[in-house]
DNA sequence: ATCGCACTGTGAACCACTTCACAATGCACA
DNA sequence: TGTGCATTGTGAAGTGGTTCACAGTGCGAT
């Protein structure tokens, strides 16, 4: 229904406003929200409309309404259940990233395949075993699986992730990974990201003659 | 000069192209990068126009030569240098992930505020304090930089990388920065991201009536 | 030697997202 | 009370990226 990337921008919008919050800030006017994004007013407004967020020409955006509002389409109503599997150095870098961060947004679960870290405590959350992966997210009631694990492993995660249930997955292995019609994947890839930048560093100041 | 999403599929098909190549395979059909990088058909003959590659109905694309093609777009003469910024948990990630994975990407430098991670070699990279990150990454010619730091940093460090002569920066702090005109910024927002597969996760079953 | 076939290369159509541009709004100030 | 002004909300135009669809190609089979 919403753009994909209206949704993303959305988190960031409500970033901002709870910050404004914080601070006693009652209004906010698209083109401040544009400046704080790194968006543009116009965009800033249209995502608005958008989410159904309405503000006054004269006082702007009022950021309690705005934040209520994105959490209502945001959110889930019992919060976001998120599972990880595989707890490297960047599930590790996850796991202390959002542990206690965001109250409607729990990382529930760890898993990995290293009977070494399995069932010790990493960054405040226990390590599962890999056989676990299937009943514990369905009994938590997983929605979202972050991957984290090497390339030739994703699938294999992938799989069991489908079979518990999970409809949503970040995947930040450096693999492609199947899923049926119906499971949302967003796929991450540093290495291509990189390259990217370092391809656009070099050729930026050179492009426009 | 070639589109933003084309230079980073690039990066996977290289890829891609790199693990055939260690199998002996000779050639490689559209369909079968599409296959193995989430693309399609159509999309991959068009990057490869793109950057120049071409194939021959019979046999599709040689693998050495979309290699040594992609080599020629992407990467810089002499490596890329990518300097991190942000020894935590993220950026440790990352100085594991990268050092000696790819010969033409090389993380040359690691800078941290936290004097009890400044000396010490993390990750195989030693960790050096702020004050030195304009002259080392100046004197090393670093042509990227990794931000990893809290968001109440991420201007500052910017700041210093700019005045280091960075051109393009990877951004993973939840926080706009700003760039004059002809520097590249790629932002990744983690949090963002996890909402947005949190939010298709629920709806896009629900999505076609 | 010829035919059929699967595939490439690419103009053209398509689609999603962004930006423009402006009428409508309602406060501030005279 | 009236005028000016900065801002919202949104059709319409613009942009960049993706997919369609098909002519052109050359190997393998006959």
């Amino acid at each position: 229904m919403v753009a994909h990337r209206t949704i993303e921008r959305l988190s960031v919008y409500r970033r901002i406003g709870t910050l404004m919050h914080g601070k006693g800030t009652m209004h906010v006017f698209s083109h401040e929200l544009a400046a704080r994004s790194g968006s543009t007013a116009a965009q800033v407004r249209r995502d608005l409309m958008l989410a159904g967020i309405t503000g006054s020409p004269a006082k702007g955006y009022l950021v309690s309404a705005l934040i209520a509002r994105v959490n209502a389409v945001l959110d889930h109503p019992e919060g976001l259940q998120v599972a990880l599997i595989g707890v490297g150095n960047l599930g590790r870098a996850f796991l202390a990233y959002f542990l206690g961060r965001k109250a409607n947004l729990n990382i529930v679960a760890a898993f990995d395949a290293d009977p070494a870290k399995v069932g010790r405590v990493i960054q405040g959350c226990r390590c599962l075993p890999m056989q676990d992966l299937v009943p514990t997210c369905r009994s938590l009631g997983v929605h979202v699986g972050l991957v984290t694990v090497p390339a030739d492993q994703a699938q294999a995660v992938t799989d069991a992730l489908l079979e518990a249930g999970v409809r949503g997955i970040l995947n930040f292995a450096p693999a492609k990974i199947r899923v049926p019609e119906g499971v949302f994947v967003e796929h991450v890839d540093i290495t291509a990201l990189v390259e990217k930048v370092g391809y656009f560093a070099a050729r930026q100041n050179k492009e426009t003659p």
